[in-house]
DNA sequence: CCCGGAACCTGAAGGC
DNA sequence: TGCCTTCAGGTTCCGG
């Protein structure tokens, strides 16, 4: 499932080969996957148009267009971006065709990921909390969006107004390598444990870049290959395999319908 | 504002 | 072998 590192890491192998192309057309096989605006004027604004730049806010991947406007994509929990001159692969939902023969194919088996055209990108990633590899995400700022929340921690970083681009995968490895349980109260956390889980997040993410991301299910880099991040999970997907740290078997418990990973010596329960 | 659950989807996996 | 059920989870929407 595409997560920060993962929309960063499509971002990072598409870029060299699309800035500076024109999008010649679109095609759209699934019509709900169009946010907005209507397909009539989704079309009259792409075609034509070059890819100036390639941003990621969160999950969003954002293509910004010479015009002004903005691509927005969402992969959502299983889509990906294969960029090829070959027949669509399985599962396209949508064709992005640029200039000599090059597409970038939308595959999606679950038909979950969105697409918007937007003259502002601000109106879709306003409500995101601060980015959690740039200097605006500090320990303060982690300890001041936890304050007054009763909800499981686990439950709390999946919530992208407080940190952008986590999900289940990197919020459980977070976790544990903050040696924190996923289901303690947001607001019980000590200083040292938010300067913990401050720290965590940070490295997790980094190294699943590093790793290309996790391809748990779904996910495709833009060559076709997968990422190697999972394989250095400590928990996430882990359940029943021994503890790195203590050697106890790694458990699983739904948290919020969302299963969560972790080990109960690592990362015990406190009162 | 905060919280929790349903809905959106379909392939894969598990049960019988 | 095959049918049926359940599970997977990012986001939005809705009710409390």
């Amino acid at each position: 499932m595409p997560e920060l590192p993962e929309v960063e890491t499509i971002k990072n192998e598409l870029a060299p080969y699309i800035i500076g192309c024109i999008i010649t057309d679109v095609t759209l096989l699934w019509d709900r996957m169009l946010r907005q605006p209507s397909p009539a004027q989704f079309y009259h604004h792409i075609s034509g148009k070059k890819i100036a730049r390639l941003t990621r806010r969160g999950k969003y991947l954002i293509f910004r267009l010479d015009s002004g406007d903005s691509l927005i994509i969402h992969l959502k929990m299983s889509g990906s971006l294969i960029l090829s001159t070959d027949l669509p692969p399985k599962y396209t939902r949508a064709i992005i065709h640029l200039d000599k023969g090059v597409n970038i194919f939308f595959c999606d088996p679950r038909k979950f990921g969105r697409i918007s055209l937007v003259k502002d990108v601000d109106n879709i990633t306003e409500k995101l909390g601060p980015e959690p590899l740039e200097s605006t995400f500090t320990a303060e700022v982690l300890a001041q969006k936890l304050e007054k929340r009763k909800t499981p921690l686990k439950a709390v970083l999946l919530n992208q107004a407080l940190v952008a681009g986590i999900g289940n995968m990197y919020a459980d490895e977070a976790l544990f390598t903050a040696k924190i349980n996923p289901l303690r109260s947001a607001d019980s956390l000590t200083q040292d444990e938010i300067r913990r889980l401050h720290y965590a997040i940070k490295k997790v993410l980094l190294e699943a870049i590093k790793n290309k991301g996790a391809s748990v299910s779904n996910y495709f880099r833009p060559g076709g290959k997968i990422g190697r991040a999972h394989s250095h999970f400590q928990v996430a997907h882990q359940k029943g395999k021994l503890c790195s740290i203590c050697g106890n078997s790694i458990k699983r418990i739904p948290i919020r319908q969302r299963g969560s990973y972790y080990c109960p010596v690592c990362q015990p329960e406190k009162d």
